[in-house]
DNA sequence: CCATCCTTGTTATATTTGTAACAAGGGATT
DNA sequence: AATCCCTTGTTACAAATATAACAAGGATGG
């Protein structure tokens, strides 16, 4: 089985939104070099990271829109719902469990949990916040398949070793620490406070990086 | 000038990190071999990455935290806050407007935009959500050099505009969509879907991501 | 039906990025 | 002071990634 890069997941989620986009507008077919035109990529790379998925093009015509984003969609696993549970129901949580670009591809935010005594019972977006104590024994109940963890760093290797303890096996970290997890687990974290550095870095070293 | 990676400025911040949490641990002085394993990284990777920089550490000894540490800040610009303006105060913008992560590291949220009049005036953790019409001006008199976007996807662009009439150098885009600045303006981008999808992706093929 | 113009899928090439290897610096120990 | 053990900085090598090139498929127009 082929090895698929990062960056070509990365570039499948956009083409997507591309073509979720193109086809709001009306369009029936797009060419690589439209699609890579609005992805600030090369039409040849669009190719290359289609063709790892299989051959939905047709020569001399481009691609069908409705057609490559349904396979897309399946090949990322997003003609599904996903069921999530958020842990840690802070600023950042509050926000993601009425996160639109959550709710409208399927990843649906059933549970939500904090250790506050004054937060648990409260409802959030229709999302009721439990007890953490429980927490394996809900999400197992409530077969939840990714975590999403935003508690703060002392406490977050701990929330995720529940989380996997409770069956997850997906996990999206916000909390910036390397957290550890069972070789069958995955982990994608997510740290604004990198790409906002990315930006000081940038400005206070233009010459450095490619504007 | 050599042209540094963005794959070694995201590590970069992530050592700057770690040597903060060494640091607060009490710790003196730290290997690359150390400071690799807290990152997921090579030894050789940490030593190349720094060296693009100059020669930080000592043989035999290793680098010294609170020096290193200081020579990060140096070269990331985090050795000095920088001011920043809010646009869109929704769910995502209001949890930014607190969120440590900013604070801690001197980014500045002074300024809050929302054209929601129901909002405009209201004080969201000390911070006053003003007009957005007076963008362009207030960002100005504010000598705004960041500009966070968490508008809708339809005004993304626009305001993503006025920032940079405005003055603004830097912007972290938090809305899914691919916007267009001037050559000398650096973008970000931060898209919370885009890693949960990939996170999709590796749960509906796992043959196809290394674990 | 032939010629022309597009656009894909794939292979070959170039570039970038990461890893390994090692000489040289430096402390500790006897 | 000589030896031993570490650890860096750098150079050489390997792997991964991106770009370019092109043959083949397919539509269109005369």
């Amino acid at each position: 089985m082929p090895r698929i890069s990062d960056s070509t997941i990365h570039r499948l989620s956009r083409y997507y939104r591309t073509l979720k986009y193109m086809h709001d507008k009306g369009s029936q077919t797009i060419s690589s070099n439209i699609l890579a035109q609005q992805n600030d990529v090369t039409a040849a790379q669009v190719r290359k990271d289609l063709s790892c998925f299989g051959a939905f093009g047709r020569r001399g015509l481009g691609y069908d829109i409705v057609d490559l984003k349904r396979n897309i969609a399946r090949i990322m696993g997003l003609d599904r719902t996903w069921k999530v549970a958020l842990c840690g129901v802070g600023n950042i949580g509050r926000a993601l469990i009425d996160y639109d670009q959550f709710r409208v591809q399927g990843f649906q935010i059933t549970v939500a949990f904090d250790s506050d005594p004054g937060k648990i019972g409260k409802v959030i977006h229709g999302v009721v916040i439990r007890n953490e104590a429980n927490l394996e024994r809900d999400v197992r109940d409530e077969k939840v398949e990714i975590g999403v963890v935003s508690v703060p760093v002392s406490s977050a290797q701990s929330i995720v070793d529940r989380l996997v303890a409770g069956g997850v096996r997906g996990i999206l970290n916000f909390a910036p620490i390397n957290i550890k997890v069972p070789k069958n687990v995955f982990v994608r974290n997510e740290n604004m406070a990198i790409e906002i550095e990315a930006l000081s870095f940038a400005l206070t070293n233009p010459k450095m990086v490619q504007y």
